[in-house]
DNA sequence: ATGCCGAATGATAATCACTATCACTATCAT
DNA sequence: ATGATAGTGATAGTGATTATCATTCGGCAT
């Protein structure tokens, strides 16, 4: 009942085209550049139905959601808090971990969002 | 240079009186049942200075900002997506393996969320 | 006591990400 | 072609949170 239609194709190809974590603004504004001119209300849309597809992935961060390319291995995030930038981590550990906790309380998972904050290696050496 | 003013100590008391994750309404509701009127930008401002000393929790969910009790062992989260409901776990090895994959890129961990979504033991029961 | 100063308060306006509305359009099955 | 269904886009609305600003509070030095 989701179509893939046109807008939400180019909104796909953005961002299958870069490692970038996406915010629906972001999106508008890089599709603008190249001369196609969606409205804000369908990139919000586009993003949730291709999301729900499965086609991207989304994190959901404290102020916005942000979203990027599926075609990657599953992964978490560690988020630095003084310049903000976004690196990835796989620990599938972790996600084993995280399994049997929820078996042992017979929660059924449906998906989870691991955030590390704290600052990256680079702002770690700026600190005084 | 923060304060802990009559009106924080209020919001404090509360938030400690129960095992609830409070969002902002939640407190100043609770505040005006038992006759004490806190303007709502200062609960929103307390609960920020009463988190930023530690004395409460914070966990950001996607819609808002709930807070909890600090003086319990470190935990994660479980998010019941039916019914809304919030259970508990704490499980050390999960946080020894984002310590180590935080050493691993020179990242210097600040503080960290994991939230578990998904369908509760109740919830899940009742799922057709 | 008095005056000063930084912080807090509270009413309200503003912000910001996101969602609903609604008229119109595209697509697909019959 | 016809109708059903879903999508689009401009725009208004929503809801949580933050900014503004005049006023007030709590210490501390005089």
């Amino acid at each position: 009942m989701q179509k893939l239609t046109a807008q939400r194709q180019a909104i796909l190809d953005m961002i299958n085209r870069s490692d970038k974590h996406w915010d629906a603004d972001d999106v508008a504004y890089a599709l603008k550049e190249e001369g196609i001119s969606i409205g804000i209300a369908t990139v919000y849309r586009g993003l949730a139905a291709l999301a729900d597809q499965g086609l991207i992935e989304s994190i959901q961060l404290a102020d916005k959601k942000r979203y990027e390319r599926a075609d990657k291995a599953h992964h978490d995030h560690l988020i630095c808090t003084r310049c903000g930038s976004i690196e990835e981590f796989c620990e599938p550990e972790i996600e084993s971990l995280q399994d049997k906790v929820a078996a042992e309380r017979g929660f059924k998972i449906e998906g989870h969002q691991l955030l590390l904050f704290g600052l990256c290696k680079t702002c770690k050496a700026e600190e005084s």
